[in-house]
DNA sequence: GCTAACAAACCGTCTGGTCGGTACGCTTCC
DNA sequence: GGAAGCGTACCGACCAGACGGTTTGTTAGC
């Protein structure tokens, strides 16, 4: 029922939300000690399982990477035929990701605030990278890719700039992009 | 020529100048000491211009909006009848900014982690606000304002996540931006 | 000479990281 | 099946250093 009382992929799961939470709150100047009590756990536990606070910035960062890989993944249509299948996942999970948290400025504070630290940083953009190397080759224009894709950053983020976005704001946003990465050729604008 | 040796203003800038780059290199944990070193000053004479590390964030948080105002209002065409005149200035002034720094990652990290910072993340909300509600009034179709301006923030910040952006991506992207904040109506999107 | 602009030493607090120790849980062997 | 043995998970006290901020002192400029 309640699992053992020892339980080592438990506690580091606790300990990776615990540390998404006090990040959030923090900022990047979360003590390793909140953290622990955050999870229930002592210092020396969380020292066991992350050998440094660097070490768990990263591993945040992989696990939040992690998820957003899988929701992409889940996303996909299988049924439709058209090219770009997986860039269209890709701003389905971008949109639902906001507007299924109650408070998108925590994913964007957390992205950001990851980013101040060197080694999480180096993990975020090899991933990033790979994103774009594997929407790049899905059919569509690369002009379009590369807009759909700097919206999807830019909407991910405003959270943090701007605050909460409108409902109404997001929906029009979501489909506009949509439609976006639904077209092959060239994007020639105007109406 | 050199000026005299105590001179506020010009004391204030480096001490800015010097917070920034020192912000970009070490994130969210720079110390006031290096600040104050990396300025050619005392910590002493740090704490009589910003009496709190808050206080210089926030500062230099003003700053950089400043500067990007200033930056968006030079590119304002008066000779342009067309609406959404203020909406492309913002999209000029944005990559701009972006192909003159040498090393873009930097004004995105400093935005990212001044964003750790609980005044200076207020400002910058307020700031954008103000942004979004001037150039909501600039005759264009608001959902390509959206986009647009969503767009402007990833391309912004994406040098933080995946590395410098290519000249041709760049480039490619501003023009297509560019044209969609020239029509007025709305985006039907197809070829 | 008086005030603003700095300098330099100082302090209490907090933080990341270490370390010796403890107790749980699984395996092994009888 | 249970006692022994053992490795891993975890605890809690501890430390050295750093950091933000204060205070006191000094000098330049009007």
């Amino acid at each position: 029922m309640a699992g053992q009382v020892r339980d080592a992929a438990r506690t580091r799961r606790a300990l990776l939300d615990a540390a998404a939470r006090s990040v959030v709150l923090h900022g990047a100047g979360v003590s390793l000690d909140l953290v622990a009590r955050e999870a229930g756990v002592s210092k020396g536990g969380l020292m066991h399982h992350f050998r440094s606070k660097d070490e768990l910035m990263a591993a945040l960062a992989d696990d939040l990477f992690d998820q957003f890989a899988r929701a992409v993944e889940d996303r996909m249509d299988a049924d439709d035929p058209r090219p770009g299948r997986r860039l269209r996942a890709y701003v389905r999970a971008t949109f639902d990701d906001l507007e299924k948290t109650q408070d998108a400025v925590e994913q964007a504070t957390l992205m950001a605030t990851l980013s101040a630290f060197p080694e999480p940083a180096r993990r975020v953009q090899e991933r990033y990278r790979r994103w774009n190397r594997t929407l790049a080759e899905d059919g569509v224009d690369p002009q379009r890719v590369l807009v759909v894709l700097r919206a999807c950053d830019g909407v991910s983020i405003a959270p943090l700039f701007e605050g909460q976005l409108g409902p109404e704001e997001l929906a029009s946003t979501r489909t506009l992009l949509l439609e976006l990465a639904s077209g092959t050729g060239p994007l020639v604008g105007d109406t």
